[in-house]
DNA sequence: AATATATGTCAATACTGCTGACATATTTTT
DNA sequence: AAAAATATGTCAGCAGTATTGACATATATT
């Protein structure tokens, strides 16, 4: 029967395996968030104070415009995110160089280490996923989830993020 | 250089590449979930209510219990959503036949009409990324998701995926 | 000098999630 | 039959995340 199926459509794109394939996203983001919200239930952050140390953390001097496009977000939600983090000594803020309107945003030493913490459990998750699946799952991993970020902006995601 | 780092982990396992998957991760749900949430605004629902009008699409009849563990909310989390669907007619409740103390979950035929409404625009996004990055990276795909989702019940959601 | 841009902030609102407590119906165990 | 466990529902209260719209300030560009 599966057979049957698979010969019908053998390009995956029958609508169980199109299920298949939402569904294991959703689980995987489900698990996968749940040991920082652990963390972070510690300082009384949440999910967008993490998001926040991740893109800063990865991106030292982004300005605010810059971590709004990333997160999609309006201005008023990164505020009260953002203020929580520097009320806190995590994250700091310094007038642009370039352009004074800006404030480029930077994780100070208490901010890298919970960073760290956090992303650490988050790599071990990954790199174990990575380690059983192999390199070459990891390839498709890689090649279906940047086909699931929207144009336009998917060209430049996949090249900040592999300019690293 | 790549290749120099490339040469000294051939696993992919080295940070960089880790953030990597773990960013992709974020950009594509992030953009997975845009689409549905701009469809359900109008009837005033959110994401949450688009997860239950899915799994019990998935699943007619399956419990409250059931559904609870999919979604790792608790009951008074998942209460008022359901209370909203059911009285907006797009689920219906149904006393169990084998235990009559629960509550077994059916979408009515507005809320079949919902959620292909949505499932059609998620899965046609996975179908032109799985079209797009072909057969073989489809599998490396669902190989690391599942490899994501936390034990113990990893086995159980892949054994009711692929029982479909 | 006029306009546009980058950022910040205020007020109001809504969705999603949590904890803890308590209630009811039903099933299972003793 | 009585006691205990289970499945569900509900109440009150709280917090995090997000929204829109309006307005303000500083700085840059035209």
């Amino acid at each position: 029967m599966s057979d049957l199926k698979s010969l019908a459509n053998p390009l995956f794109l029958r609508e169980d395996e199109l299920r298949q394939g939402i569904e294991l996203l959703f689980y995987a983001y489900r698990d996968f968030t749940r040991g920082p919200d652990e963390i972070l239930a510690r300082y009384n952050f949440g999910r967008a104070h993490h998001r926040a140390l991740h893109f800063i953390g990865g991106n030292p001097g982004i300005t605010v415009a810059d971590l709004l496009g990333i997160l999609r977000i309006t201005k008023q939600s990164l505020s009260r995110v953002l203020s929580a983090l520097i009320e806190g000594g995590f994250v700091r803020q310094q007038q642009g160089t370039r352009d004074r309107r800006q404030r480029q945003l930077f994780l100070t030493e208490q901010g890298k280490n919970l960073e760290r913490q956090i992303s650490t459990i988050q790599q071990a998750k990954v790199a174990q996923a990575y380690r059983e699946a192999g390199a070459e799952a990891v390839a498709g991993y890689r090649k279906v989830l940047a086909g699931l970020i929207d144009e336009p902006d998917r060209a430049a995601i996949l090249r900040a993020i592999q300019r690293r």
